[in-house]
DNA sequence: TCCATCGTTGACAGCGCTGTCAAATGAAGT
DNA sequence: ACTTCATTTGACAGCGCTGTCAACGATGGA
């Protein structure tokens, strides 16, 4: 049987709240003290009992990770490749074990009917210290209502909407946008087409705000003929690609707002018998795995997921000794690949 | 604040053991006491604390996933794509919402020094039920050695060694690549080339067994030449098969025994001005994202994942009752797309 | 010198359940 | 009717911790 609370204090000579209190870092003990429990912490190699701990205690030391139940919606959603789901945990890991925490994952059916009370029933069994939501489930007003209603902490991770309400960790989708369609200005790019995901996304509205916006802030106009709006699939980018590649004068570049869209693009200039990218340029966004063994490998924008993760996890972790910070942007990264070369 | 069990038993004025007992469908309880502390549970809205229950009872209603911390390493391991940790949450999610059971992601550095004094610390602290086993840490000798000396059951994922220690879902790889292999040979190929893992590996010495196990029963001799070694990355299976594509006479076919290889195998007859299908047909090896979308998409066999993991989610609950059923086989799935045909 | 105060430690009562064991009840056998 | 035994229910003691509060000695100011 492994070692309890009462065995260190037998051992150590002393009361099981001291040894408790060292455990803990609780404020004011003595050096010796601590120094008699430490010993006798590791001479019986003892291991406090998270049920006990959180029975009695105030936190669980859980995180609870919910995670979106359906695999489709989860491939189109803005910024999310298929490896979205490692990569959001690793970062969360990391920062769960370096602070003593557990990573639970939930699966939330988002828009079920009886969404509600399961979320309850498991707030209230598992009474998490904090929770984790990814998109959709981080626009989800149910859930949201849910963990406001329990006061659970909870941090949304690329929220499009109510973005008062809980924490925030998010990627600026407009100035990514914007960066990688200076990109193209830069390269020598002047007629650059767009591919667009649904209006009907914030993320993906600011992406194509970010366009129009380098575009101007270059000089350049933005013509309607060169933007075409897709829904997030290969099938969409293929046939925007192919809308694109035969208007007249043809675009040099296209800019597709996802990876899976701009494969979509590039598949259909391969079919027009236009090469890329000397014929044209493409790059993507999301930096999903694809992106690296496509031909030509996609130049796109990376959603640093794992860090951002990360920093919401902290943010879970020290709401309470800092609940000023509620809100936290971080950095994606232009990956520069073949796809993008000056015009030919 | 919360209902507890004690104002479940007031409202149905039974004893506290008597709700435990409907809770917990425990024998010998009558049907009008059943009935009184379910109504009583639903007008209270009463969930059973999980903390509680597992400092008091014996299960802890926990199943922990070990993950391995090494990104690389999981890009490479035989069988994995970079999805692999979400299909396998999604399997294990959902047999565990069912039986009303949580998932617990921990972090496991595979190999890392302090791996042992971690698990210990783990296992001690969650007490989980059971613990699921991914590779590469399904075949880690401490791992295995400090489970089994804490009693906990586990299961394995992929395992290629130690086969008798404790229970395993496994994928038979050997199978599929012979069933992959007469594929090609059912098109009318003839010459096939293999671009084959490190040796090393028990997966990847299953695969190419396979493969020269469907060409001997269809009495074509396995030519050396037609077999590289590939380290399963997409640079490895690009010099593969440049070189396959270049003995004479050339393969009509290369299997390679991953999707990466396979794109990357793709990649060298495209440089190489040779046609995929017509001039070569390519098949790979577990359906990764990227086999979809590359061109042609790629003829693959999927591991079943989500249903290993399920599988073995139920081996770890029922294994109680059910102590005997220690081992069971996944059926993979041969998916037929464009990029393999009749030879041209 | 005495009392207020602070830093340090311990006693003890739960937290919300399950397990054990005993009591009450009812059916069956003699 | 009386015992025997299985079925159903309840009382109660923990499980291993944390929180509260009281006790203690040391310190310092009046």
């Amino acid at each position: 049987m492994a070692a309890t609370i009462y065995d260190v204090a037998a051992l150590a000579g002393v009361s099981i709240k001291s040894v408790s209190r060292v455990l803990n870092r609780e404020p004011n003990v003595s050096a010796a003290l601590q120094a008699k429990v430490q010993a006798a912490v590791v001479s019986l190699d003892y291991q406090p009992n998270l049920s006990a701990r959180s029975l009695a205690g105030a936190s669980s030391y859980l995180i609870a990770a919910f995670v979106d139940a359906d695999l489709t919606l989860e491939h189109w959603r803005s910024g999310r490749g298929n490896d979205y789901l490692s990569r959001l945990q690793f970062g969360a890991l990391e920062e769960c074990r370096k602070a003593g925490y557990h990573l639970l994952v939930e699966l939330v059916d988002y828009g079920a009917p009886s969404l509600e009370a399961r979320l309850v029933a498991l707030l209230r069994s598992l009474r998490p210290d904090g929770v984790l939501l990814t998109p959709p489930n981080a626009d989800d007003p149910t859930v949201l209502d849910v963990l406001e209603r329990t006061g659970t902490p909870f941090v949304r991770l690329g929220a499009e909407r109510d973005l008062g309400r809980g924490m925030r960790v998010f990627m600026d989708d407009r100035q990514a946008a914007a960066d990688m369609t200076a990109h193209l200005i830069g390269l020598g790019h002047r007629r650059i087409g767009f591919v667009s995901g649904p209006d009907a996304y914030p993320a993906s509205r600011a992406r194509r705000e970010g366009y129009d916006q380098a575009l101007q802030a270059h000089g350049l106009v933005a013509e309607p003929d060169l933007v075409v709006e897709g829904d997030f699939t290969f099938a969409s980018g293929r046939r925007a690609g192919e809308a694109l590649l035969t208007t007249d004068p043809r675009p040099s570049a296209i800019f597709a707002s996802n990876d899976d869209m701009a494969l979509g693009v590039l598949n259909a200039a391969a079919s027009l018998g236009v090469s890329a990218p000397g014929g044209v340029s493409v790059c993507g966004f999301d930096d999903t795995p694809s992106a690296m063994f496509s031909t030509p490998p996609l130049t796109t924008v990376r959603q640093p997921v794992a860090e951002m993760a990360a920093a919401a996890t902290r943010m879970l972790l020290e709401a309470a000794r800092d609940p000023d910070r509620t809100v936290e942007k971080i950095d994606y990264i232009l990956v520069e690949r073949a796809s993008t070369q000056p015009p030919g």
